[in-house]
DNA sequence: TCCTGTTTTCGCAGCGCTGCGAAAAGGACG
DNA sequence: CGTCCTTTTCGCAGCGCTGCGAAAACAGGA
């Protein structure tokens, strides 16, 4: 097979071992378990290695082995900080372990979703992440049908594929409606971006709409059209002061949403928190120096990742994983607009 | 070779083969050129991989042939509006061309993009993305020593290893300049996160200082020692406001710096822009509704990507390219803080 | 010096696929 | 029915590496 080289490795194994005079096999021992290789060995294949400027070549080890140091992991989007803080962390654990990710972003879509997921399994991963338990049918049977390690993260309750780390985030939204009722609102809303797309969000509303509910209390339900947008959630908030003025608290989806509303209070001269409260989700690092600093929620993003990290490297060194189902919390950081 | 299978891929081609009565070849050639392979074994050999669930295995075509559908991108961090955007226009395209992106977070360090070059390239990727020219010596030898196809992004100027897409960060201060000078503003500070970790801000602020200074103007500059975290950078405003009790206009490295710099601008009753003149840098969202909407500059956050695409695309087909040096400039959106 | 046990090195048969060249199957026409 | 040309299918030799089992080298003791 004589064929032109488009970016083909250079030099391989063989050339490292021609100029050690040793055997492939003896460099190819030395990269794998290098003390198991003589130190005089050791020392001429390196230097043979760096005057060569050798670079393994991972799909020919990973073929070889049938094994590959990749992770898949399959995100809503990367353009947010809830996911991106997460996927950072876990990518940093995950490297220092030899990992490497392979990212994907299904843009809320639960068929695309599977699309990549097909496309990440065809690389053969040692171990697939995923955001939360909606996934269509075939993407299930693929995943159950292979016996690759899988985290599902960013939420908590369902049975779960095989490993779960996140949070309730139905108990997010009865300890913001928690904190609400202690405060004595009682006209409350809820602003959202669109459920459709933020399942998670949906039930942080459910689980405030209940809680506040439970206590008699009543709740105006808004959706965004889009994705949290400052300009849109300052008009649904304006529609909301003229529609509901006796409201005495705003709950939101996220913090971005939380700084519309803030700021079209400000525009409209309502003082918050004395003519209407106001609280988000994520704790964004705006958050404590808006005027007045932001209530909001802490969601465990680093932690998901660490967590991940640990349990994904565990379960690949076949050691026994005691806790595979992690409800990591939330912690409510109560500031000065509720 | 018998060993025992972890996450093995189960099915092979050969399988397929077999269940369709035809060759291993035709099914690869089915796979990838299926226009030549007769439309009755077409179809039997579609509804074999079907019946089987069979999924490529990447690794070893990409062995075979040679060449990978791999595309590497460094990114100083994904945790920042800029390069998430950038990376998922980027991955959008590339994917539709049949190409996965394979992450790597240099965290601003040329020693930690040179360890990830490195594992990059023992993918054997069919392009590179790096951000900026800030390279070490071994990591521009690797890449002039490679033949891949190289973009560096979200910069413009310097020479260039191969392909180029971005902007200029001085041309970018520079307009800020003109922007505040046509104002009328001579008392002017920059605040930015800390140069060492962002190069590009460093020339922004270069361009802004230069044509400050040309006319004759007067420019106080204030670094943070973190990333643009607001309570911070609301302390530094802070200490400017007394320091330099005069100061006219503020310009930030980006908006949300420019953020924390207005509500601590709120918070002492400064007020903007009458008292003082606050602009930002990014558009990002948010900045079309605070309080006054914020002067910005809108970089080619989602162009990077669309583009970066482009070239790498066409240049892989092997077709010419007419234009590797790409400036897609920027715009001043100017509202009311200023 | 020979024997035995241990450490180090090596040879070889794949991993699952690609892509060339050749063989086989079809088609058109005399 | 045979010939020639086109279309479709196939066989085979790798791609660069791993990992087993065996061979070689070394070390220590009799």
């Amino acid at each position: 097979m004589t064929r032109r080289r488009r970016g083909t490795q250079r030099v391989t194994m063989e050339d490292v071992a021609r100029l050690a005079s040793v055997s492939p096999s003896t460099v190819s021992l030395y990269l794998r378990r290098p003390a198991e290789v003589s130190p005089v060995r050791a020392q001429t294949i390196q230097a043979a290695i760096d005057r060569l400027g050798y670079l393994p070549n991972t799909m020919a080890g990973g073929l070889a082995s049938s094994r590959s140091k990749i992770i898949g992991v399959l995100v809503p989007t990367i353009t947010n900080s809830f996911f991106s803080e997460t996927l950072e962390t876990l990518e940093h654990h995950l490297r220092r372990a030899g990992y490497q990710l392979l990212i994907g972003n299904t843009e809320f879509d639960v068929e695309r979703e599977e699309e990549l997921l097909r496309s990440l399994m065809s690389w053969n991963p040692a171990g697939l992440v995923l955001t939360g338990f909606a996934h269509n049918r075939k993407t299930r049977a693929l995943l159950l049908n292979s016996e690759v390690p899988i985290v599902e993260m960013w939420d908590y309750g369902s049975p779960g594929l095989d490993m779960v780390v996140g949070f309730s985030h139905f108990q997010c939204g009865r300890l913001m409606a928690e904190h609400f009722l202690a405060a004595g609102y009682r006209q409350v809303a809820f602003i959202s971006t669109r459920f459709a797309r933020d399942i998670r969000a949906h039930d942080r509303y459910e689980g405030f709409r209940q809680c506040m509910e439970e206590a008699g209390a009543h709740v105006v339900k808004k959706e965004l059209a889009g994705r949290s947008d400052t300009r849109e959630t300052g008009d649904i908030m304006h529609r909301l002061m003229v529609d509901e003025p006796e409201i005495e608290a705003v709950a939101c989806s996220n913090d971005m949403v939380a700084l519309g509303v803030m700021l079209e209070c400000q525009r409209q001269g309502w003082a918050i928190p004395h003519r209407v409260a106001v609280a988000g989700f994520g704790n964004q690092d705006f958050t404590g120096s808006t005027v007045p600093p932001m209530t909001t929620i802490e969601p465990p993003r680093q932690a998901i990742g660490e967590n991940i990290a640990r349990l994904l490297i565990n379960r690949l060194r076949g050691e026994s994983c005691d806790q595979t189902l992690l409800d990591l919390g939330v912690r409510l950081i109560a500031r000065e607009s509720t």
